[in-house]
DNA sequence: GTCAATTCTTTGT
DNA sequence: ACAAAGAATTGAC
């Protein structure tokens, strides 16, 4: 439903800077705000807007961001990332993507471990809903949150990368 | 296999 | 502002 955008606070503001990321697996689409890597969508999300002016820095965020998501398509763990702005969330989600950004490579999470992570156990479904709610999916691995017994649950950009990137790691789900 | 419980976000009145 | 329903789950019968 296109509605408009939110009113919340600090909600993405206009003149977000678009770069495309071409990858071997199609083009992602990176969006940075002043204070960082505000959104990373998949191939086929949405097309690439004309980037002209391209601040300094962004140029810098774009080129480490690039590097990474190479890197986790490639199925490798990046050295390093870019600066997040994750000030479209709410402090639980921010949490949470706090937890999963410090997984490490070849490891998976519950959604229950990531919720007594934050403290409060027993909120897995809320953590469900927040990891859905990233918007920086594949450099915050989302993809190696997996329910409890292991099984594929759901991903935003549709479970195939999910099932993909997890092969790419040697991690087996039903 | 099916049902109930728990927590957070979003939308409508 | 308040209230109700939904969601990428979990655990027990």
């Amino acid at each position: 439903m296109a509605k408009k955008l939110p009113t919340k606070t600090g909600a993405i503001k206009d003149g977000l800077t678009c770069i495309g990321i071409a990858t071997t697996e199609g083009q992602f689409a990176a969006y940075y705000s002043e204070h960082g890597l505000a959104r990373l969508d998949f191939p086929g999300a949405g097309e690439i807007s004309g980037s002209k002016n391209v601040p300094a820095v962004v140029q810098a965020w774009h080129a480490i961001t690039t590097r990474a998501v190479k890197d986790v398509v490639a199925g490798k763990v990046p050295a390093k990332l870019p600066p997040l702005d994750l000030s479209t969330g709410t402090v639980f989600q921010q949490k949470v993507w706090k937890v999963l950004s410090e997984i490490k490579g070849g490891c998976t999470l519950s959604y229950g471990e990531v919720a007594e992570a934050v403290g409060k156990p027993g909120a897995a479904r809320a953590v469900g809903r927040a990891c859905g709610a990233n918007p920086i999916p594949v450099l915050i691995p989302c993809h190696r949150v997996l329910a409890a017994n292991r099984i594929l649950g759901g991903f935003s950009g549709g479970l195939e990368w999910k099932r993909k990137l997890l092969s790419r790691e040697n991690i087996s789900v039903q």
